[in-house]
DNA sequence: GATGTTTTTTGATATAGATCAATGAAAAAG
DNA sequence: CTTTTTCATTGATCTATATCAAAAAACATC
């Protein structure tokens, strides 16, 4: 037990990091934050959120992967956000209205993440104005992403867009099964087999 | 001139409305944001914001039409965003990041709106917590409707969206050209062309 | 209100990437 | 370790939608 708690007091210190890089928070309410996080062991291809479930969490993975993605009407899955150590992430359409979501998270590999509740991420929000510089950097940037994300789609082939990820954002190519980048990139396992093939 | 005054105070409470909608103004706030709006009166087809850019004005439309779209490397618009009569809208994304936009804006029909610059939004950003409020919640928005549309275009044939769009939105059909319909629905003017027809 | 410009429609053809199918490789389960 | 399931590869074929082209309609301009 004693090893646990020396290793989520680490966990901690990584998570007030990257607290204090989107906003600037003061101790006292690092540590108030942190306290609204609990810590999660989970095993790789555990399904966090199914669609239909309202999303009440919202994650900071400390090792690990973790993904949003959805199905199509013929039961084809499209990957929308792939997040890794050190990283944070959530189902934000259905975290946001707090109603059913259309996308699932599950759990890519063995993975140590931190959650906090919609309730508790709510209050911070009512009380800490820096909470609220910090969540509004995190909408700005899922923005952003998204935006980013969509030219992409509609402007680049399936090859481009392979080479995009490959040029921008490898760990995805390293990381990913073929199946999970194909889904990712919006095209077939099979096209992107042929893409890799050459 | 007393005429138009008397319009732009007309405005102005339609503009008071909206932001009391979305967030909990006093009477003083709602002054001093309005203070911060600038009227101005468009003609259809002005750019208001090229590709190279920075984005430092947000809009409230008054009574007229807004979209922005971006082009890609074989010049075809892609229209991302529509906003009509007593809403708003900029281009989010360099809006945010005050970086070079990759997208345009443009006037779609005679507009009357209201603009506010950067600096002024940024300074209630610091200054009023009810305006951090306003902007998560437009963040909120943006950022949803942007996954729904994305969701849309992967999930839903040209047919499906079109349809979609007739549904829950026809207003877009009603009032915008067939070449920008077809831009916002990614499909060329021929596609849409051929789906009217049926 | 005639003339040039832009949009819309319709048809013929092309193509990126999907789907189907079969085989081999890897991973999970027992 | 062996068996079963899932994943990756390769080839053949198909399809939704793009592209090209040309006429008709609508709009803008002199």
């Amino acid at each position: 037990m004693k090893h646990k708690n020396q290793q989520q007091a680490k966990v901690t210190q990584q998570l007030k990091y990257l607290l204090k890089n989107i906003a600037d928070f003061d101790e006292k309410e690092l540590e108030k934050i942190c306290s609204c996080f609990k810590f999660k062991s989970i095993k790789k291809n555990t399904v966090l959120l199914s669609e239909g479930e309202v999303c009440t969490e919202f994650y900071y993975i400390q090792k690990g992967c973790l993904r949003t993605y959805f199905l199509t009407r013929l039961g084809n899955e499209k990957t929308r956000f792939v997040t890794f150590d050190c990283s944070i992430g959530t189902a934000l359409t259905s975290f946001i209205s707090q109603k059913p979501s259309f996308e699932f998270i599950d759990v890519l590999e063995d993975t140590d993440l931190f959650a906090i509740n919609y309730t508790d991420f709510y209050n911070l929000n009512k009380e800490l104005i820096h909470w609220k510089d910090f969540y509004q950097r995190i909408l700005e940037m899922a923005y952003s992403f998204q935006n980013r994300s969509f030219e992409n789609l509609v402007t680049l082939t399936a090859k481009q867009r392979f080479e995009q990820v490959m040029n921008t954002n490898p760990i995805l190519i390293q990381r990913l099964s073929n199946k999970v980048l194909a889904s990712y990139l919006d095209i077939t396992q099979e096209t992107l087999s042929r893409i890799k093939s050459k």
